[in-house]
DNA sequence: ATCCTCCCCTAC
DNA sequence: TAAGGTAGGGGAGGAT
């Protein structure tokens, strides 16, 4: 009873370790499910690592019996001890079996599959066809199910709970699932099926046992009516009886819809029977949690990044987490390695080259830095060569063509170009290579392969026939063909092949949009129209050969086609790889065709064909439709096919779903119907790097010296790209709670926390030094466990070119371009349907209901759309600029004021609402706190989330904004800003260092707001240096979605910040400070605020942090990849 | 209604 | 052993 106990409140717990998803469970109902969703989607993603784990501790139990471990550093003892223990831990009583799950059960699939690899049993993510399966879990039974799992052991999860509790594998006999006998639902009350007998017997007393419901029944019998031709029969009554178990009506797969229901309104009961159970989960998840979360073996004090760097730290020595059912096993092999100091000095990110090493292999930094590279190659040959980027104008009567060019499975082609011998087999391109094999215990070879972690980058089609794929890892690939083959990366091969096919395309084509390193589009329409009529240029040539082809119908081939094939024999001929294209009116359908024509081959994928080629489709095959959109499809229309989808669902119902405009495109895809131009010339709006990989820092000081390379490379890449960047952004990794601290992926990141902090600096920069500053200042002020940092990256926005001459900036904040002025934006890409409304001002406020910006396509002639010109400075900006001193600033101070002293002094920070008062502020002091307290404040949120109307009730208990005025330093734009008279400048700087010292205060996110009736004027620098209290306040109301930066921090973090005004205004002789070493720099502003900081010293209290748990663990978005 | 910021999502 | 990077589109929700 205990274990089964433990059991439901771990599997609920897994759904509550985001803490704010608990809270937001209750509040939105159904956002719960599709928060869990999104969940599962990253832990599925890291399962059948977890498995290779497993089977990697196996083999290396084996191999340890005889071989001695080579490396002197590692305990050979230890990986024995590991299995050991978790085998004490957890008896291997599935040992053999390969488990498989069907459908939803109790405790859920996550938890059900955690307990079967802990316990020895295999697991599988699907039912393969060759029998290695040799269990079914399932609660219950369709009947179309029944007949697919006739063959095997199909039991209930009592069966797994048993075999657990009793430390032996149980009878699987006795908890058979009978067809439409439907689940034994055993798991509320502790009974068992009473026998065989009682079991079958129950299929003829459904009817008048229907006593009881739960969640998981209902979630089948959902799932099941949905199967079942969109219909859905009334669910029985809930009760709380618990007398017998709950036995879905053989009825369920019946004809007649004779629910007294209609089909939303059982859903939506349905939906919140679900979101009930989905709230009293997460309570008990959140306490279960708390209590389990000391990770097991950290024996040393939690070292915070920010408090005491100098705290020395034992090896990372977690292998398993010994708390039961919290943890997955850490990956044992990366564990021990990691044991040896050196080797993890050697081999992650705190070895002092890391970087440059790092990314020369990263398949991924590769792509990203290659498409850069070949959108920079198209931007500059059309430049040179006089053309005009995008897609041109058509005339009437001249029909778009857009061609899709994409090498088959780029990587493999590249590759095995110089070996013919592997042509007709299964290969992978990854780093590990497979012709190392190990020795097991019984002098076996074992192909390393098998348990490796190492991601496939690319697979060619003789192994993707095995059910090999892209971006799989090794191992698994060699589960599914162990005869796979493993050719190593030629990095530099795939840039020069890639400059080759874009060499080709730029020459034939009217425009081109570089995709990726083995992808382009072109747009043909011209080229295709000239061809036709005689016009002929230089593919007139290569289109000889071809007139007179025959396609395989006994058609002439058409143009398209023709042109489609030379291109193939030209690219072929000149990089020896494959490419194949696809050909459409627009994006979309070229993509589709293309996967069509592939492998090897060209295809036209004609308008009238579109509605056919497209009903079978999935939706995530859509480009552009990834893994969460099909998720939510499922759950909203309950089907994720095309023709499917656009049965159950409306337009307005994507746009609920997906949002005004992603709605809408989402729709239009649908229909085959998608932009049919290709992208003009664009202006970068960030650049930045990041490492998410081999992070594994034993103090703050690895930590920082790493951000300062991150930082330099950063600033490399800036300086290459002539850019420099006004505002710096850093997103951090830190490893969840529950993950192990090794995650099933070799020195990969497992599952963590990001967070996304951001930072605007008084001007643009690319120096290594003030980025590092300022990104290290940042992540600082996370306080996170160094050790725990699985990821970071630095990213610059805010754009300018650093080329003479140009020093606008890049990118207008709104992106619209002064030369567009007049012109709307919105509508200039996208071709308009004749006698369509746009979008208009009047337009009704009801989201789903009005028009997205993204048009409607139909059939027929559209109007003439303009393309966007080149983004220049905003007019905006203009304005700003033009504008000093800001006129009517010292008004609104002034009324600020009254406002605040108008308050009552409670209401200016409400003790009560201290946890539901959303401010930014409060964030970052919740960062700051000891778990203890967050723990409590988590526990108030829950108290408070149960309300229904919290969210309401969280703004109303907010004090208005105008009053709720708190200074940050990014709020106050710096722009207007440097429009103020210096003095009032200084003081709003002061003010900002102030508010952030003091903000640990009950009262802090409140300024006392004095404004000086006689406010100075902009003053002659030879002001007198003003040491005293400030005697005025300025501040601006509260920006809410904006971090509080500490300005003093800054500054100290960044000497070259403060600009003259701010010198001179703290008493500071510009050039003497700029002279000076960083550290005395430092020190000087450190001196210069001290009188300010002593004398408010006094109103701060430390004790009482305020904070708002929502946001601020809103912002702490869990995420996985 | 539109803009602005902070994210999530997607693709290779 | 492995090398899970990166830029841009757009939604949510507050500010203007
Ligand atoms: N998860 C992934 C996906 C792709 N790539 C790299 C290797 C691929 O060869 C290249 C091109 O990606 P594609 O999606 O075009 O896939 P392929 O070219 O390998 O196969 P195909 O285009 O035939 O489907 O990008 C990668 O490293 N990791
Ligand atoms: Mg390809």
């Amino acid at each position: 009873d205990q274990i089964t106990g433990s059991v439901g409140a771990k599997a609920d717990r897994q759904d509550a370790y985001l803490d704010s998803e608990a809270y937001e469970a209750v509040a939105f109902g159904d956002f719960a499910t599709y928060m869990r969703h999104k969940r599962q989607k990253l832990k599925v993603q890291e399962s059948a690592l977890l498995q290779e784990e497993r089977m990697l501790l196996k083999y290396q139990q084996r191999a340890l019996g005889s071989l001695a471990v080579k490396d002197a550093e590692e305990s050979s003892s230890k990986p024995l001890a590991d299995i050991a223990e978790i085998d004490k831990e957890h008896p291997q009583v599935f040992k053999g079996c390969c488990i498989y799950i069907n459908g939803l059960t109790q405790p859920p699939y996550l938890e059900l599959r955690r307990l079967i690899v802990l316990h020895g049993g295999d697991f599988m993510a699907y039912l393969d066809t060759k029998g290695t399966v040799t269990h079914i879990i399932a609660s219950s039974l369709t009947p179309k199910k029944r007949i697919e799992f006739k063959d095997y052991k199909v039991v209930n999860e009592s069966w797994i709970l048993d075999s657990i509790r009793e430390g032996r594998r149980m009878d699987w006999r006795r908890y058979r699932v009978e067809a439409e006998n439907g689940p034994e639902l055993e798991r509320w009350n502790k009974m068992k099926v009473q026998s065989k007998e009682a079991a079958k017997n129950q299929g003829s007393q459904w009817s008048s046992k229907l006593t009881r419901i739960n969640v998981t029944s209902l979630r089948a019998h959902k799932e099941l009516a949905s199967q079942d031709g969109n219909r859905l029969e009334a669910p029985v009554t809930p009760e709380k009886g618990k007398a017998d178990p709950f036995l879905p009506p053989t009825a369920l797969a019946d004809k007649n819809n004779t629910s007294p229901w209609g089909k939303s309104t059982a859903q939506k009961k349905l939906l919140d029977i679900w979101a009930r159970g989905a709230e009293s989960s997460s309570k008990v998840g959140i306490m279960i949690s708390a209590a389990a979360q000391t990770p097991v073996g950290t024996t040393q004090p939690y070292t915070v990044i920010g408090t005491n760097p100098s705290l020395p730290v034992a090896a990372a020595r977690l292998v398993v987490d010994n708390a039961p059912y919290t943890s997955h096993p850490s990956n044992g092999h990366a564990a021990r390695l990691l044991a040896s100091p050196s080797w993890r000095e050697r081999n992650t990110a705190s070895s002092g080259d890391f970087l440059s090493g790092y990314f020369e292999k990263s398949r991924l930094h590769h792509l990203s830095s290659w498409k850069m590279q070949m959108k920079d190659m198209v931007e500059d040959a059309l430049r040179e060569s006089g053309r005009v980027m995008g897609s041109p104008e058509l005339p009437k009567g001249v029909k778009r063509v857009i061609m899709h060019i994409d090498f088959d499975s780029f990587f493999v082609s590249v590759g095995l170009r110089d070996r013919p011998e592997l042509n007709a087999k299964p290969v992978v391109v990854c780093h590990r290579q497979g012709q190392m094999y190990s020795t097991d215990g019984d002098q076996r070879t074992v192909p390393v392969q098998r348990t490796s972690t190492s991601e496939i980058a690319s697979c060619n089609y003789v192994a993707r026939s095995f059910g090999i794929r892209n971006g799989m890892s090794l191992g698994q690939a060699h589960t599914k063909c162990a005869e796979v083959h493993s050719i190593p990366y030629e990095f530099d091969a795939y840039n020069n092949i890639s400059i080759q096919l874009y060499t080709i395309l730029l020459a034939h084509s009217d425009a081109i949009e570089a995709v990726s390193v083995d992808e382009a589009l072109i747009d043909v329409s011209f080229l295709l129209e000239e061809l036709r009529n005689g016009n002929v240029r230089q593919e007139a040539q290569l289109l000889e050969k071809y007139r007179h082809y025959v396609s395989s119908q006994g058609d002439s081939w058409t143009g398209e086609r023709q042109l489609a094939e030379a291109l193939r024999d030209e690219i072929r001929s000149k990089t020896r790889t494959e490419a194949s294209i696809g050909i459409g009116s627009n994006v979309l359908l070229a993509r589709l065709a293309t996967r069509k024509a592939k492998p090897g081959g060209s295809f036209h994928l004609l308008d009238k064909d579109v509605p056919t080629f497209l009903a079978d489709l999935d939706i995530d095959d859509l480009h552009g439709i990834g893994w969460s959109a099909r998720e939510a499809c499922k759950k909203e229309f309950g089907c994720v096919t095309i023709s499917e989808l656009l049965f159950k669902a409306k337009e307005s119902d994507f746009r609920r779903v997906f949002g005004r405009e992603k709605g809408a495109q989402y729709w239009n895809k649908l229909h085959g119907k998608e932009r049919d131009k290709l992208e003009g010339a664009r202006v970068r709006r960030s650049i930045g790097a990041a490492v998410n990989y081999a992070m594994r820092f034993q103090d703050q000081g690895e930590a920082e010296t790493f951000v300062q390379n991150l930082a330099a490379e950063v600033a490399g890449r800036m300086e290459k790209a002539k850019l420099a960047g006004r505002k710096v952004q850093v997103a951090v990794m830190v490893r969840a709670k529950d993950a192990p601290v090794e995650a099933p992926k070799f020195l990969g990141h497992g599952v963590c926390q990001t967070y996304n902090k951001s930072a605007k600096l008084s001007s643009s920069t690319h120096d290594p030094a003030q980025i590092k500053r300022t990104a290290w200042s940042l992540i600082k002020a996370l306080n996170a466990d160094p050790r725990e940092l699985r990821g970071i990256g630095i990213s610059l926005q805010d754009l300018t070119s650093t080329t003479p001459g140009a020093h606008l900036p890049l990118v207008p904040k709104d992106g619209q371009s002064l030369l567009m002025f007049g012109s709307d934006k919105r509508d200039a890409t996208w071709p308009v349907l004749q006698g369509e409304k746009l979008p208009s001002k009047s337009n009704t406020s009801d989201g789903a209901a009005q028009a997205p910006k993204t048009v409607r396509f139909d059939e027929g002639a559209w109007d003439e759309a303009e393309t966007p010109l080149l983004p220049g400075p905003s007019l905006v900006s203009f304005q700003r600029r033009s504008l000093s001193p800001a006129p009517g600033a010292e008004e609104e101070l002034a009324q600020l004021e009254v406002e605040y002293d108008r308050m009552e002094p409670q209401s200016r920070a409400p003790v009560d609402a201290q946890y539901m008062v959303p401010t930014q502020m409060d964030q970052d002091v919740l960062a700051e706190m000891p778990e203890t307290m967050r723990a409590q404040l988590k526990a108030a949120m829950d108290k408070k989330a149960a309300d229904k109307a919290s969210d309401a009730e969280r703004r109303r208990d907010q004090p208005p904004v105008r009053s709720d005025v708190t200074l940050t330093a990014s709020q106050i734009d710096s722009a207007t800003l440097d429009e103020l008279p210096e003095s009032l400048r200084k003081e709003i700087l002061r003010e900002l260092a102030e508010v952030s010292r003091n903000n640990l205060g009950p009262r802090p996110p409140m300024l006392p707001l004095r404004v000086a009736t006689k406010s100075p004027r902009k003053k002659p620098a030879a002001a007198s240096p003003n040491k005293t209290l400030p005697k005025h306040k300025l501040v601006s109301p509260l920006k809410k979605n904006q971090p509080v930066i500490d300005q003093v921090t800054l500054w100290i973090m960044n000497p070259d910040m403060l600009k003259d005004t701010d010198l001179r205004e703290l008493g500071v002789d510009a050039e003497y400070y700029r002279a000076l070493p960083a550290h005395l720099q430092r020190e000087l502003i450190r001196e210069q605020t001290a009188a300010v900081q002593k004398s408010k010293k006094a109103r701060a209290k430390p004790a009482s942090k305020t904070s708002d748990m929502t946001r601020a663990e809103k912002r702490a978005a869990e995420t996985q990849r």
